[in-house]
DNA sequence: AAAATCATGTAAGCAGTTACATGATTAC
DNA sequence: GTAATCATGTAACTGCTTACATGATTTT
């Protein structure tokens, strides 16, 4: 793949769990290429130039499967809304229903949008990598879930706080 | 609070959902002194040296109230675990379900613990930021119950996947 | 005697973000 | 004609992480 297919592909299939900017996925390609985890070619463009197509070599497949073997690593998790929400008692009570309304319905709008990828997820019968885009998708639907049901269970919480 | 105390203070209560490091910490404050946003005082350290204590001023706590009305921001969010398991086909099955495992094994450490808190929590009568420590738990508790159901139902995938 | 706690920070390197720059083609 | 798509990247800045440095006191 390109860096372009690599964005698309990304933007397509991982981006509710990883997102990588344009700009540092081209650095990290050449990056990759000189420490021939990948190979590349030129290839005429579509529209103008050339694109450059990607392919990991032995050794980076080799890496990669070796990285995939091994538990993963814990990440920084950082939650703005909730860092918001935690200092709440600094602003008025009624700053925090809204921060919570708001959050509930962009959890509520990004579970439509699962639903109907997990619908037309069905109909591909003969996809090897099926259950693991499976587990993906069930993953953010039962946290969206939970998600939205605490929101209900937040605003309880609140009215009744003097 | 001295720096030392920010850190003592974050560790307790926003570590699992906002963490600094103490080297981002330091030149933190310096640069919201610079803005004026905090002055600071010294003291005679417990053990050793100075102790600087900041506190907050009248401009800095008004640019904090502003923010905490503000819709939070859409920051990043990654999880490196998903990353794996969605690429699981690249290596053998069984390396899915020990990760599964291993992540269900943490959560539900994690949610013993939490649910201490939460015990913990209601000994406390008159603290009149309880409710907004109690939603930041809850949420805590909520998302941890579904990822530990989804590691059910995501092992039961890979099961009777091919 | 060693490790943890209290308490301050600096330095170096790596990662992430935003803005900029270029240019053809295609869809509205 | 404007916006979106295809396709590449660079530059500047900001943020994050790891390691290092110092030193007294208290707990194990």
């Amino acid at each position: 793949m390109s860096a372009y297919d690599i964005k698309a592909f990304m933007e397509r299939s991982t981006t509710h769990f990883w997102k990588e900017h344009e700009a540092q996925l081209y650095p990290t390609l050449k990056q990759l290429q000189k420490n021939k985890y990948v190979g590349s070619k030129e290839e005429k463009a579509k529209k103008s130039g050339v694109r450059k197509i990607y392919q990991i070599t032995e050794n980076g497949l080799s890496v990669l499967t070796d990285w995939l073997m091994q538990p993963p690593d814990k990440i920084t998790y950082r939650n703005e809304f909730l860092l918001k929400l935690f200092f709440g008692d600094q602003v008025d009570k009624t700053v925090s229903f809204k921060h919570i309304n708001a959050y509930k319905k962009e959890l509520s709008e990004q579970l439509i949008i699962f639903n109907s990828i997990q619908s037309e997820l069905k109909n591909f019968k003969n996809l090897k990598r099926k259950p693991y885009v499976e587990l993906a998708l069930l993953y953010g639907i039962m946290l969206l879930e939970a998600e939205i049901s605490w929101c209900d269970k937040a605003s309880h919480i609140l009215k009744k706080a003097k």
